[in-house]
DNA sequence: AATAGTAATGCAAATGTTTTCATAAAACCT
DNA sequence: AGGTTTTATGAAAACATTTGCATTACTATT
């Protein structure tokens, strides 16, 4: 039914069947001011009629841009990151750029790989989330010279410009909220640290805090867990069965927060009569739960979005010189802290 | 510091450093079993130290596959999404493809568009979710010959390959379960059907039992909201203040049924003595929520793998006739229903 | 009516690869 | 030692575009 023939629609057969030069097809794409209404038309329709599609992979062989941006995340199904990436995508689809994703699992190896797998395909422009990188990457991202953002982590002496929040800043007011209500006896759920700056940063805004306060970490207390609500709630559990039960835990995020949370419901604990939790992150249902959890608010959205409007613009080149973006953090009081005035 | 000489390196920078021809240099990439290995030595030396990249985009334009493969989603910060895409995004990379993503928003004009800017780039296959595209859509992929598959539904009479589970069995699955447990005050909380085919199936499923167990739904009883636990719980909370208040409520998926578990949980109702509540999806923490959430299991993550396997080897040619694959449902019980023998 | 200027179009080179074909050098055979 | 096969390499065409330059055909100006 299609004209397609069979055979390869490319600019000559749109220029044969619109009786006019290939030139002349190329400038109504991209100069159309400059040819002939009516010739344009012509070729519209032949272009419709044909079904052709032009081909990028021909244009960026003359230094035309790809149009494409690489991103990637450590896992992309993480309500930690498919917000920032939502919102990183809407953002650079805007500005007309298509995004190539892939995760690399924690595995900083695989982001090299998949970097330069980026880079093959000559992608205009690259975002990473946070700040551990191998030697490697940096030295492959500053060799080309194409712009690049890391998100989620502000840092004034990032090696690449950043679009985050201060971590350890998310970790302080976390601490700061939970000792300035009493609390002594603290349990900490935290992820693994290494290969990640975000986790490290507020665990250390953590220790300073309870190390100022003359808190120390009971190591029985100080329990590890991955992203995962599973993982979260049996970690929790066993902290909740410890013999010296802490009155309140400080949770590396809220999808910890919320392992916690489902953990002291099914110890048949109340929250926060029994329990106090705090989450850093503020995802998505984290305000409808019940109770509300009491969270330090990461703008996922305005990081992601942020990152977005960055890189294009410093592809399009409205954009030239580097930057380091911090963006606000507040603790936001819901529903599952309270004053602990108990022995200490 | 590196041997970038502010000059474009590309092939023929790489042939001159190493001393050969640029067939030669394109050989050992492609054929190093033909290429003397000392000079593949040379070469690769020569590579390093330039930090030469192959373009991808030159070989494309020679027939050659481009690598990547399009993937477009409603939305892909939805616990719903994200775990098909990161399942599909493993299993294409394995196959070495790289993914080209983007979402709709459940807008199918967008999803066209997006379609088109995939095929501009030249993109080896195509995946999109659900079986709801527009008329143009669904030529413009026909017209390509590239591999296409829809994840997420299953249906006999699909017009791309589709790999899935059946969405109205799942609606089916659901209702039973609730009817058989002697509820007779049905709660529906779905989303807008229109544009989502899942959803509709689902509802159908539902409206079938429901049809036929004699019991009408109550216009009050029937709220719409759409896939976010915060809008889930608004609708919920309606629901349940609604002076007839059901004494079971089954939702469109997981999300919403989250929704009603605070929901309710904030009306002080206890769950499932006072409500009992069932989901479809069987997303990430539904079964550590407190009580467990009854719901109908849809593999996601196997839907994305299969799919992205499916995919890659049509490409490679590996598999040349197009599938139907549907994923096994079931429900999964939990802690979030009981009979319910009260007045009908 | 001749000239200058402008608008519209085409020709051909260029882009970074891969691959076919040709050639040179080396190794093998008698 | 001459011919034959094998191994290794290079030259050039091909891929689908864009664009600088050249050309043609108008339109406006004197």
């Amino acid at each position: 039914m299609y004209d397609s023939n069979k055979n390869k629609v490319d600019i000559f057969a749109v220029a044969k069947r619109a009786n006019v030069s290939i030139s002349t097809v190329s400038r109504s794409f991209n100069h159309p001011e400059l040819v002939n209404p009516a010739t344009r038309k012509k070729i519209d329709t032949a272009v419709r009629k044909l079904g052709y599609i032009r081909n990028r992979a021909a244009q960026t062989m003359h230094g035309i841009r790809s149009g494409t941006i690489g991103l990637v995340v450590p896992t992309i199904d993480h309500a930690i990151f498919a917000e920032v990436v939502q919102a990183f995508s809407d953002s650079v689809d805007a500005h007309g750029f298509t995004i190539m994703i892939a995760s690399h699992g924690y595995d900083l190896e695989r982001e090299y790989a998949v970097l330069r797998k980026f880079l093959e395909h000559r992608v205009d422009g690259l975002a990473l989330v946070g700040e551990d990188h191998s030697q490697e990457t940096y030295e492959l991202i500053e060799r080309q010279n194409i712009p690049a953002v890391t998100m989620w982590n502000y840092s004034e002496t990032s090696r690449l410009s950043c679009i985050g929040a201060d971590n350890k800043m998310a970790g302080t007011l976390a601490a700061q909220h939970l000792v300035g209500l009493g609390h002594r006896d603290i349990g900490l759920l935290f992820p693994p640290t290494k290969d990640n700056d975000r986790a490290r940063d507020r665990r250390s805004g953590v220790q300073k805090i309870l190390l100022n306060a003359g808190i120390n970490i009971n190591p029985d207390l100080d329990v590890e867990s991955t992203y995962s609500i599973a993982d979260a709630k049996s970690a929790a559990l066993h902290l909740l069965r410890s013999p010296h039960r802490p009155s309140g835990i400080l949770c590396g995020n809220d999808v910890l927060a919320m392992g916690v949370l489902y953990a002291a419901r099914s110890c048949n604990l109340d929250i926060p009569q029994d329990l106090s939790v705090v989450g850093i992150g503020d995802f998505k249902g984290s305000s409808e739960v019940e109770p509300g959890l009491t969270t330090v608010r990461l703008p996922a959205r305005e990081i992601g979005r942020l990152a977005g409007n960055h890189l294009s613009q410093s592809i399009t080149g409205d954009l030239t010189n580097e930057q380091r973006v911090g963006c606000d953090i507040a603790l936001i009081e819901r529903g599952t802290c309270k004053p602990h005035f108990g022995v200490s």
